[in-house]
DNA sequence: TTTATGTATTAATATAAATAATACAAAGTA
DNA sequence: TACTTTGTATTATTTATATTAATACATAAA
């Protein structure tokens, strides 16, 4: 999978790290269990220090995303044991993009399928 | 309206005055044309320092939520030219809000009735 | 003249991100 | 055994940003 970052972005490189293998795993380019790029390897990769690297895999570890050991490298759990809830920060980050979309008057039913569309990518299989 | 700010978050005060402001035009808190608080009485009021607050209302004056003067301080416009578009920024919050859902296994019909509570927060005008 | 408004300026402090250079533990391989 | 590759730990440095602080200015109403 490939990671772009945006260098100008005031997002942090490791959390734009966590949040791109965040989105491949929920579209499916990152399937349960496959490996990871090592963090010296996806560093140089990208152009950035490892430790760099190594916080967004630490990140991802702790939510529970990823699991590693010191002799394999890092891999995307296989099952994850999330609460089927939104995080507490989703949902302050959903409130606000409705709040701005709501002032900008976009109906409910437009922003509606802006979601199905988020919904349905990576989902096909054929 | 009271503005509250979370100490320990690591969104930037200014910012979360920002957004607290934006939602309180969202859902009716903060009518068209309303007063806000002077930058140094909000600063006061809130125990930060009153450039800090400024900053908060450069950007929201920027952004075109609010305007101000020298005279007669800062207030709510009445009319914003927004395109009826969620900006960038609202879209990649979108997609990583959806995501996280899906990893979840929210499934899409619980993840609009979620958005539905947001949406229809602060219509009531009884 | 006084007052209250946003704004501008300059400095200082604190915090965090990012880089850099090494080193360590673990476990497979030659 | 020796070597290699993995994540991890450590320490230091640089850079950028947030926040506070203390003043000062322009404006316009009272």
């Amino acid at each position: 999978m490939i990671i772009a970052i945006n260098e100008y972005s005031d997002v942090p490189i490791y959390i734009q790290i966590r949040n791109q293998i965040v989105l491949g795993i929920s579209d499916g380019r990152l399937a349960p269990g496959e490996q990871l790029p090592t963090v010296r390897g996806l560093a140089e990769e990208m152009g950035v220090n490892s430790m760099t690297v190594n916080k967004a895999y630490q990140m991802l570890k702790q939510e529970g995303y990823i699991y590693t050991d010191r002799r394999n490298g890092a891999k995307v759990r296989e099952i994850m044991s999330f609460s089927k809830e939104l995080s507490e920060e989703s949902k302050e980050l959903l409130q606000r993009v409705i709040s701005e979309a709501k002032i900008r008057g976009i109906e409910k039913a437009e922003f509606f399928a802006i979601c199905q569309n988020y919904y349905e990518s990576g989902l096909k299989e054929d």
